[in-house]
DNA sequence: CCGCATCACTTAATCGATAAACTACGCCAA
DNA sequence: TTGGCGTAGTTTATCGATTAAGTGATGCGG
């Protein structure tokens, strides 16, 4: 039955002291389980704490430890729809080990995700959470006043998440080769970036030992294709394309029904991520998946163990992609 | 060059000061532009602050001003794609105002909302935007501890911003006419849902005065269709399917696909939303668009103005949607 | 040349919490 | 009786800021 008090501010515990007639300390003790304080006065204090709708001030805690319980994450753009896939677990494991996130959304940009975590800073976060926009390395000056965990992409000089793109790549080529795939166009992404490359090299390295690539173009990771790949995709001979993310492949399919092409009885497409409109497309586009709350939850914990003091040496994670398969990959062999 | 000291914590006022052999005071005069004091000193004591990498620590700034500049942002569902696209506009508008987002998703559940709720206030949030996931006052008993909008579904009680749905199906309704639309189908969302009704009542009551409504069926808001509806899509004789959002037009036309028939030369499609999806599939879904940066922007905006002490009476804002043409919806009329 | 503003700062109180050091009391063993 | 120890609290300093009130020069009108 909450009572609030109608005219003035939030209780502190000071209210609750006087109102018990203790010191505030005293309450504090009760409060957080810390100092021994005797069983009658406990239920006494946590009453009226709970009477007079306490809620502790974290500002002041805040002050007072030097820890916020507070993380942030900076993502590249959550209209792409691949980032709010790891936000959703990293705000949830975050939450139940009784953080709270602060979300910047850096626009792709480097500029802003710089600022975005001065502001960060500023605020106190305990640590940060970095899916990084570009491979440009713009925490640097940033680094070592708080732990900072790189998700999604392993960047040398931090603790990192990510898929193991080189090797779902490869067990992709592995399983296309059982379809009775022997020959692939490929678009790949943007060869800067290295998880464009792992993926690219993955299937190549192993795909080239029984099949054949028979072309290969770069576009960016979107769904927009560059002329070339469109011009590529037009007089395709293979039996399968396989796209470096869920972008891209979306961009064929939907390009390939504009020239009048069915999938996957005349091309099989393949993307790379698993983001919710794969399964959605029509028909739905078989992908490497991405484990979204494995990595978001790992991000966590590891950034919460340097949070509580692990200094061990750079940790990078890598875990397995496996394959979604799904309408748009054709088995070949019956 | 941000000298760094080694050693120790981050630089405070005191740190500033004492460098420069002042008080902390004039110090913090300089960095907050209160209070008078000679260029020369402003001067240096910019500088060293500069050198010495002082960011002034939000946390105790807030436990005196009783002010945090931070909000928070309860939705319902990250993975769905509607409400990254309204975070992002709020987070964009908040950091521009100067303030930053605590992002809680509450996964649908009244539950998580109100003790997500609970932990924002604990940390001291001078606002709440929120989406509510169901029509369940679930904030009720926080009300009045700090002023709180309501986005996408203007709640009862709360300050709200949200976007026309009667306006923009009546606007729908006038548009199918015009393209020689006479007889259409609808999937209606859940009648519980009064945005769910607004949508049906708006279309309805222009159409119907030119045209007939075929059939109508209930769906949840989501791309799997209940058997009712699968029925009604399969021996429809409509020219159109009206459907409550973009993600149950999407089932739809995923249906029709799976049955063999063409979008729009059969029967056109028709969503409300514009979430990313419609316009990549292919065909793209016509669709009522929200305006999200719009909602975002105007959310964010009254919140602060209460925040900053505004208390003019309840504010509902209801922002126009208008539609996006694209290639589901078919023109009947040449 | 007095008195009063104004300028340029400083002192000290304060926000809401935590934590180290201290007090007061009771109990038991030597 | 005294000393030691554990229990149940209190006192007080402190975190890093803001802000009201105060201080000592200087300038200026009368």
């Amino acid at each position: 039955m909450t009572k609030r008090n109608p005219s003035a501010k939030r209780p502190t515990l000071q209210d609750i002291a006087r109102q018990v007639g203790v010191s505030a300390t005293t309450v504090s003790y009760v409060l957080n389980g810390t100092g021994a304080v005797g069983a009658e006065m406990s239920k006494r204090i946590r009453a009226t704490a709970k009477q007079l709708g306490y809620r502790a001030n974290q500002a002041a805690k805040a002050v007072r430890t030097g820890k916020t319980r507070t993380v942030g994450l900076i993502l590249p753009d959550l209209t792409n729809p691949f980032f709010p896939l790891l936000a959703q677990p990293i705000q949830m494991a975050a939450y139940e080990a009784g953080y709270a996130v602060l979300l910047i959304d850096s626009h792709g940009n480097t500029d802003w995700e710089r600022s975005g975590a001065e502001d960060l800073l500023a605020r106190g976060v305990d640590g940060i959470i970095w899916c990084p926009a570009t491979e440009v390395d713009s925490l640097a000056t940033l680094k070592g006043e708080v732990p900072i965990v790189a998700i999604d992409r392993p960047l040398p000089d931090y603790d990192s998440v990510s898929a193991d793109s080189y090797g779902g790549a490869r067990q992709l080529a592995e399983h296309l080769l059982a379809l009775g795939h022997h020959s692939v166009g490929m678009v790949t992404g943007p060869m800067s970036l290295s998880s464009a490359r792992m993926r690219r090299d993955g299937f190549v390295d192993r795909f080239s030992k029984a099949g054949t690539i028979a072309w290969e173009m770069e576009n960016s990771f979107s769904i927009n294709l560059c002329a070339d790949v469109r011009e590529a995709v037009c007089k395709n001979r293979a039996s399968a394309i396989i796209c470096a993310n869920d972008l891209i492949a979306l961009g064929v399919m939907r390009f390939l029904y504009g020239q009048g092409a069915r999938v996957p009885d005349e091309v099989s497409v393949v993307g790379f991520d698993d983001i919710s409109w794969a399964s959605l497309a029509t028909p739905g586009l078989a992908t490497v998946r991405q484990p979204f709350a494995p990595l978001g939850k790992q991000a966590i914990e590891l950034l919460l163990r340097r949070v509580e003091g692990d200094n061990a040496p750079r940790i990078s994670l890598s875990l397995d992609m496996h394959l979604s398969q799904r309408g748009s990959l054709r088995n070949l062999s019956n």
